[in-house]
DNA sequence: AGCATTCAAAGTGTCAACAGTTTTTGTTTC
DNA sequence: GAAACAAAAACTGTTGACACTTTGAATGCT
């Protein structure tokens, strides 16, 4: 019975244990990412009541384990408890992830404010060159791949801040916002819009004005927030 | 045996269970304020080892619901874990905390930027009354007095954004920045300092420049990361 | 039929015990 | 006396069981 943590019986197609082959980490932190993952993903949908039991067989565990995992899920702001009646997913509401887009604006406004003292012509480059694909998969009307690139891009810049705070800050407010049932896939939306934001945002780092980078970071997540606050308004 | 948790046996001048009237809340989530009071106020210090047995005997209760309580102080940021060797109180280090002060820095610069679009005059003849208290506070150097009354004018200005996730991001952010060993108590260093900060804060919000406010907010974190940093270093 | 009551089923809150790992202690050997 | 080894003590990881609460359905009454 406890070698089902590494070799779980799996009972006619179900899908528990995704990769668990190094049991370096505890049991519950692993919980805890799954969970998470099934949140983010929308597999556990906003506002949907998290039956400790049947998650504790779900994932072939005891509900000892579970608890601690959705416990720091608790304590992350990803559920809400409900004393003697359990968990539920977090439902954010529209003005909730308003609030939210407007903090991620000044972190990332921050990024934008540190990587002006950082910049150098590694850095220029490659964000040009960034800039350029970009372009070209937004062009090419390759959505997904646009995404991808985007994705990588924002992420170069927040790492290259070496704010490792900032960055976990940041990540963790994008996630928050995945818990809005209304929210837009805003990317589809504008495109070459978003990547002309982009540019002015490389642009105002080879200015070297720290004030323009930083508002132009903080302006590109605002942006965003009005994209999403006028489709799910 | 279960009635111990509302009428604990006090075990000879042990001190658990601070104010436990109302059983409205799980025992974890009480467990969790208490250890976090305990965690912040230093009396169980950074890289402190903690003990779940002991623990538990401390709080009169079994390891279960400890345990919950230290995963949510593990997913705040608290503590620390190792696997089969226990968690540890977090100890932040000089660098971490210079990060966490730009982050906050922004984050506070945010509720300057917020405020310039709410301002009104009743918000400003409080926030004036506020100056004027502090400035005698500290002219009387009543340091202890003067320091509740610049928590209280903190958190005026936060609240009055009216951004409730911005103003839990900053106060997460506070918290962590006690789990630097070598945080300086930094308020009675510059007294009138601070406060002639505050009034350019105050003055800046009135003259509706939000730009001007935003950045007034955020160097005054600033200014303090810099204080620390030059006392800490 | 509609409403209150009762009772069982389901689920959460908590605990005590067991399994496996790490740390400490005690002993032996050189 | 110091290093290496072995046994045990201490502790964490996990589980199953029990107590209490909530939910919902069946029953009885008007």
């Amino acid at each position: 019975m406890h070698d089902e943590r590494t070799m779980p019986e799996d009972d006619g197609g179900g899908e528990p244990q995704a990769d668990r082959t190094a049991v370096e980490d505890s049991l519950a932190s692993h919980l805890e990412r799954q969970l998470e993952h099934l949140v983010l993903s929308g597999e556990l949908a906003p506002g949907e009541r998290l039956n400790e039991i049947h998650l504790a067989a779900r994932f072939g565990t005891s509900r000892g384990p579970l608890r601690e995992a959705l416990r720091m899920l608790h304590a992350k702001g990803f559920v809400t408890t409900v004393r003697n009646r359990g968990m539920y997913v977090r439902a954010i509401g529209r003005e909730e992830a308003l609030e939210i887009y407007d903090v991620r604006a000044a972190i990332f406004g921050l990024a934008g404010r540190i990587l002006t003292d950082k910049v150098t012509d590694d850095l220029l480059e490659h964000l040009y060159l960034a800039l350029g694909e970009m372009d070209t998969l937004a062009a090419a009307r390759d959505f997904d791949a646009y995404y991808r690139a985007n994705l990588g891009f924002h992420e170069f810049l927040l790492t290259s801040t070496g704010n490792s705070s900032l960055v976990a800050q940041y990540h963790s407010l994008v996630d928050k916002l995945h818990l809005c049932r209304a929210r837009s896939l805003v990317q589809a939306g504008g495109l070459s819009v978003s990547n002309r934001e982009h540019r002015e945002m490389v642009e105002s780092l080879a200015s070297g004005d720290k004030f323009r980078a930083q508002e132009a970071f903080f302006r590109h997540v605002e942006r965003a927030k009005m994209r999403f606050g006028s489709t799910a308004g």
